[in-house]
RNA sequence: GAUCCCGUAGCUCAACUGGAUAGAGCACCCGCCUUCUAAGCGGGUGGUUGCAGGUUCAAGUCCUGCCGGGAUCGCCA
């Protein structure tokens, strides 16, 4: 691996020798970015926890590491401070070689992971016959995040959007059809085919049909019989029930497409629970025979429960009374799957915080059975997003805010936002579209991608798709400016150069550069994208401080004017490279 | 009832393995467009981090108890 050239691991790697040469264990030197700016570019908080260790005073500790950081090129000064910090500003030499190496980056100062891993991503959670709404934004816009920072980061990525389309819904979506509409052929026993190639209901049906069918099913004891019956016909392959089901998944999958086309997502596989169907029989079987699988109150179960729970953990259901399969046994069926075809050494499931004692049995059980180990199962839960009540958002009618809705008024929200500013006023009309569409995803992703993916957040509508302050807009509005800049300064022949750090805005600019790999590895490590935004957020705002302070192109030292705009066109690749991680499209101008 | 999560400025959110004076945005007040996009920049007001103890040189962060909110607890996913 190529060595670390971030201002902290070099520091790190002085501070640690000095320590070495006291006999002490040289990760105490680990430097950080100050908390006292106004002391400090970089701290060390290891003589405190040496002195601890040792029995020694940390300031005397402090001291002898300081003498012998000071003696570094790259520290400008170095003293002790309070109990034993050590505090350490950086020489400008040190920042420009770190300001060029970044400039002349491809990655932009970003380094990779150091073994790759083969690495599955399920977004889990999205339903067949149900319209995506701002519920399912989370995992859509997380999950996104993390695949394109786990690929960027060196890791062979397969994302599978794994459908819902193989429950008890489909059973009670094929009755509730055929309450509507008797007489279609898929509900004839003795049809012998084939089947109209045409949906018998579109999106919107499936949108009215699914809610009324699951409101009869939980109240009327004999229609959800008839519901678990449907649904274990559908599963053994009764061939007009398969035909219908394939009607509501297709109908669907067209919405959902929809939905990632306008926001920019992507996934490897379309894969659903059904998918896992062929590996169920003989996944069932060998549990039976291994007699993992007990039999018990009429289904086939599998005991997760250990000696060391504080909770209750039920076992879950492989097979159930009715002999169908739930979505436990589906996603065991999936593991296998993915085991026999992208063999992942890690699998990460992007799924609503509510379901962690599903992930929880369903990993036990998965070890149990010798499939993959709980160890290369992770559930990355996120909170739930809530209306001002602190409950689940509703609109104001009671309904769900559908995703294209809240897109479609981001996007005239944005367009009539640029028309206030008389922004855009000399590009056609689909360009503006365009990038107003842009400015609104923006400000959709970042909003969400903010909070912290393990709490739940309060949903506000306008502060949602708001374009000041803190929002995906200004990180844009920041990246574009620095696109105008270098148009400009291409049209007037104006080359960067070599950069010299002078002004405190340049410094701070140069620190927020070099943080890059403390948000990657953050937000790769602990799988928290806010640690992107935060970075970005930090980073635009260092430069638009920058750009206020120092004039680029009507500076009239050419050495100052070449170096100023090498270290724009570096914060612009750093900036780019950010918000692609996050999911955000950059427009030329806006 | 049990288990888990949350409680930080008027509002919405941050705070890396415990570190110095708890940071942003919005809102409010004051300044800055005859120089590169004012969706911007600079400054200001605003905190007993739910409460009470404890551990520590050091606690928003760790431990205990309490109060308040949320989630989950075998055949719906």
């Amino acid at each position: 691996m190529t060595k670390s050239t971030d201002l902290a691991d070099l520091l790190s790697d002085v501070a640690g020798a000095a320590f070495a040469a006291q006999g002490l264990e040289a990760s105490y030197g680990a430097m950080r970015r100050s908390d006292r700016p106004d002391l400090a570019d970089f701290q060390c908080n290891g003589a405190m926890a040496a002195a601890k260790k040792v029995g020694k005073n940390p300031r005397e500790i402090a001291t002898a590491i300081v003498e012998a950081m000071k003696a570094s090129p790259l520290v400008a000064a170095a003293e002790v401070a309070g109990p034993g910090f050590i505090n350490v500003k950086l020489s400008a030499a040190a920042l420009s070689k770190r300001a060029e190496e970044i400039a002349a980056d491809t990655r932009a100062g970003a380094r990779g992971v150091e073994t790759p891993r083969r690495v599955m991503f399920d977004f889990g959670g999205w339903n067949v016959a149900k319209e995506m709404h701002i519920g399912h934004l989370r995992s859509t816009v997380i999950g996104d995040s993390l695949q394109r920072l786990f690929r960027f980061r060196g890791d062979h990525v397969t994302s599978d959007v794994h459908l819902g389309d193989w429950g008890l819904q489909m059973g009670q979506l094929i009755n509730e059809v055929k309450l509507e509409q008797p007489d279609l052929p898929y509900f004839d026993a003795g049809f012998t085919g084939p089947y109209p190639e045409t949906s018998p209901v579109s999106m919107d049906d499936l949108g009215r049909l699914y809610p009324q069918a699951s409101a009869k099913s939980k109240t009327d004891e004999a229609r959800r019989d008839e519901d678990r019956k449907a649904t274990q016909e559908l599963q053994a392959g009764r061939p007009g029930y398969r035909a219908l089901w394939k009607h509501f998944c297709n109908v669907t999958r067209v919405g959902l497409e929809r939905e990632c086309a306008s926001l920019g997502v992507k996934f490897d596989l379309w894969k659903g629970e059904s998918d896992a169907e062929p590996y169920i029989p003989e996944l069932v079987e060998d549990l039976k025979a291994r007699e993992i699988a007990e039999f018990d109150a009429g289904a086939w179960i599998v005991r997760v429960a250990r000696e060391t729970d504080k909770k209750e953990m039920p076992p879950i259901i492989l097979v159930n009374r009715d002999g169908a399969i739930g979505y436990h046994g589906s996603d065991l069926g999936t593991i296998v799957d993915r085991k026999r075809t992208v063999d992942p050494q890690l699998t990460m499931y992007v799924v609503d915080q509510r379901q962690a004692l599903h992930f929880e049995q369903v990993f036990r059980a998965s070890d149990r059975a010798g499939l993959m180990p709980e160890s290369a199962l992770e559930h990355l839960g996120f909170g739930t997003v809530n209306g001002p009540d602190g409950k689940p958002f509703k609109t104001r009618d009671g309904g769900v805010l559908k995703l294209y809705e809240l897109i479609a008024q981001a996007d005239a929200t944005s367009l009539a936002r640029m028309q206030e500013a008389e922004l855009g006023a000399d590009v056609s009309e689909a360009e503006r579209a365009d990038i107003a569409h842009k400015v609104a995803v923006a400000a959709i992703k970042f909003s969400d991608l903010s909070n912290v993916r393990t709490t739940n957040y309060i949903f506000d509508l306008d502060r949602f798709i708001s374009f000041e302050g803190k929002t995906g807009p200004y990180l844009l509005y920041a990246a574009v400016r620095i696109k105008s800049l270098a148009r400009r300064a291409e049209g007037e022949g104006v080359k960067p150069g070599p950069i010299s750090i002078e002004l405190d805005a340049e410094r701070a600019l140069v620190m927020q550069l070099d943080a890059v790999n403390d948000a990657l590895r953050g937000a790769y490590d602990k799988r928290l994208p806010h640690f992107l935004c935060e970075h970005a957020y930090s980073l635009a705002q260092a430069f638009s401080s920058f750009y206020a302070a120092a004039p680029i192109l009507v500076e009239s030292d050419p050495v100052k004017k070449a170096s100023r705009l090498a270290l724009a066109l570096a914060t612009l690749k750093q900036l780019e490279l950010l918000l692609g991680l996050i999911g955000i499209e950059t427009p030329d101008r806006m």
